[in-house]
DNA sequence: TTTAAGTTCGTGTGCGTACACAAAGCATCT
DNA sequence: AGATGCTTTGTGTACGCACACGAACTTAAA
């Protein structure tokens, strides 16, 4: 292991000037700093991270903006955990980490969550710009106080983020067309469901429905699809009498797509009889849609590796920060698909996240 | 950050006596552990893994044993990069790797490696187990030193392994069951190729098969399966007309498994009118093998990321040298599922691995 | 009481780097 | 020559922890 102070002897200098070179904080002549840097290369020297770490001791103040989580509706369980996983890493770096949540369906408690967020003078915030307007407001006061940010899982165009962490909504709708397509026989038909309505056009959800259709479109598939879409899942009776009737008047559909995290909503309402020989795919591993897909209601899950999003998250801004290593623009994560067969790898895999040193 | 010292200080005792409740060296009177303990709790103190791992300072001298690889035999290339990766991360830890490799079709070689490898004098070995009497003779002699080793993509049993890092063979066999059965209709027929005769019962080829055939047994399928063998690759015409014949003869036949790593090889024989409608599920993502993927001769590959699995192996043991971290005995890699439609995003994550810190 | 041996604990140093501060070198001008 | 300002370089300390060394304290035997 060659260290600073083996090229400073052989470059006939201090450390310090070394390090100057190294950082190129300037003060050097020209002449020993081509000395030095010759010096560098030749014996293949590389700055050992765990030193420079402990040295740094830049305290940063980092804080994250996403929706929270309940019962109802887990999603953002993942991302979390991911994001307090790599808190716990870079507590070791002098980054600490608060934590702001807000209601997915309120925008006025994003405001507010970002507000306190503000508050406590951020070094950079990690989040998921929801909601449009309110964005507009929190970027622009975030750029007042040059503080850098980026986004998480929901990506908004037109924004000087860092970069974007998430999923690529569109190629996951065209995946799931894909699955079924293989799925299913010349002449079946294909139902999607959506569970909430008027859904903005460049949502997760809308990206995914355009891209399955896209994909019959671009493979010149005539399957026909149908569409159905809920207000929520509220009216549970409701729900499902309209789409056990769906099933029934249409005796082709042989395949189901759900492009929210809610499939096993859907799938646990239809009537049994029907669901036999149905295809189903739906998105992310929640746990009630694991237990569907392992009791064989739901046949893919297109899963987006949420943990890995808000673990990638943190990492990626941190090495921004303190490495100033800047990422491309979008970081996409996996479409990873899970089955009933190799399900159990997937989450054991989770579970063993922490392997890296 | 709570450190050592405030520990110290809270407890009335210096560093080192916390130091030595932290790393049970003994030496500490019941009471005063009793206390520390307590407050370490309290406090949740956790060890700063860059302070200690700069302190530490043990020059450790890792070892690994895998085949070499080759432009026709592309596989091994990916846990080696993964194993170069992690070792460029480990080596501001004082770890050092070297690297011992061998023929994977020669048992010699696999021994002449070995006994390079021994004259350095390894802290530990990670190396993969091709050969089944070779590897009782090396093992023994491993043993006899005391060092440590770990098996890497290939699992032999009966040995005091630290543990084995690689994929459930079995399982990936039972998902390309599930893969094929989903693809094809009632009455469909299959086939399985494989490209080498005579096979180890437990290689992981004839692993994937045992699981392949289970999975339509365990589901009660009689969907029939033909099987053909051939010795390696090397009479590409007789191999291409013996499967153009079974082809055409089976005209049932709507799904191919390839359970080795030359899927891509199989599918570019077949006669382009016999390929039409045919699913192919293959294993690995060679760069051949994604070729083909793209161009819709293979259908599906179930990878088992044998990048990571190269990383993890050193991982592993560094963290078990280093911090006695005693690994679970099997860490099954994920089978992952690649197809046309995500296979950009799989690729793009495997080059953005470092993003960690 | 003295001595020895064992137990329990504190101190100091080093790991490789970052950075503040001080020192030295150099040229210019009075 | 001395003073001044600028550039270039060296030195020292801190980061948090691991571990060697030795000091202080306890107990038991001489």
């Amino acid at each position: 292991m060659i260290t600073i102070k083996d090229i400073a002897k052989e470059a006939n200098v201090s450390a310090g000037t070394v390090d100057r070179v190294l950082h190129k904080r300037g003060g050097v002549s020209p002449k020993t700093e081509e000395k030095i840097k010759k010096i560098l290369k030749q014996k293949k020297f590389k700055i050992n991270q765990i030193a420079s770490s402990l040295a740094m001791k830049k305290h940063l103040n980092l804080s994250t903006l996403i929706p929270f989580f309940d019962e109802d509706n887990l999603f953002w369980k993942s991302p979390f955990s991911g994001i307090q996983k790599a808190s716990e890493q870079v507590s070791a770096y002098g980054v600490e980490t608060n934590n702001f949540f807000f209601d997915q369906f309120d925008p006025k408690s994003y405001i507010e969550a970002y507000e306190k967020l503000i508050k406590t003078k951020p070094d950079a915030v990690v989040m998921a710009p929801l909601f449009i307007k309110e964005t507009v407001q929190i970027i622009s006061s975030l750029n007042e106080k040059e503080t850098p940010f980026l986004f998480l899982n929901v990506n908004q165009q037109g924004y000087n983020n860092l970069c974007y962490i998430g999923q690529k909504s569109f190629e996951g709708g065209a995946l799931a067309g894909q699955l079924i397509d293989l799925c299913i026989q010349a002449g079946d038909e294909i139902l999607i469901v959506q569970t909430r309505k008027n859904l903005e056009n460049y949502s997760s959800i809308s990206q995914r429905v355009k891209g399955f259709i896209n994909f019959f479109e671009k493979n010149n598939l005539n399957t026909s699809v149908h569409q159905v879409q809920f207000e929520g899942l509220t009216n549970l009776k409701k729900t499902a009498e309209t789409i056990n009737e769906l099933l029934k008047k249409n005796r082709k559909i042989k395949g189901i797509v759900i492009p929210s995290s809610r499939a096993s909503n859907i799938v646990e309402l239809i009537n049994p009889s029907l669901i036999e020989g149905l295809k189903v795919v739906g998105y992310d591993t929640t746990p009630k849609n694991v237990s569907a897909l392992k009791k064989g209601q739901i046949t893919f899950l297109i899963s987006q590796k949420s943990f890995n999003q808000g673990y990638k998250s943190i990492t990626t801004m941190v090495n921004y920060l303190i490495h100033k290593e800047v990422p491309e623009a979008e970081l996409p994560t996996p479409l990873e698909i899970v089955t009933r067969e190799n399900v159990e790898f997937i989450e054991y895999d989770k579970r063993r996240y922490n392997s890296e040193l």
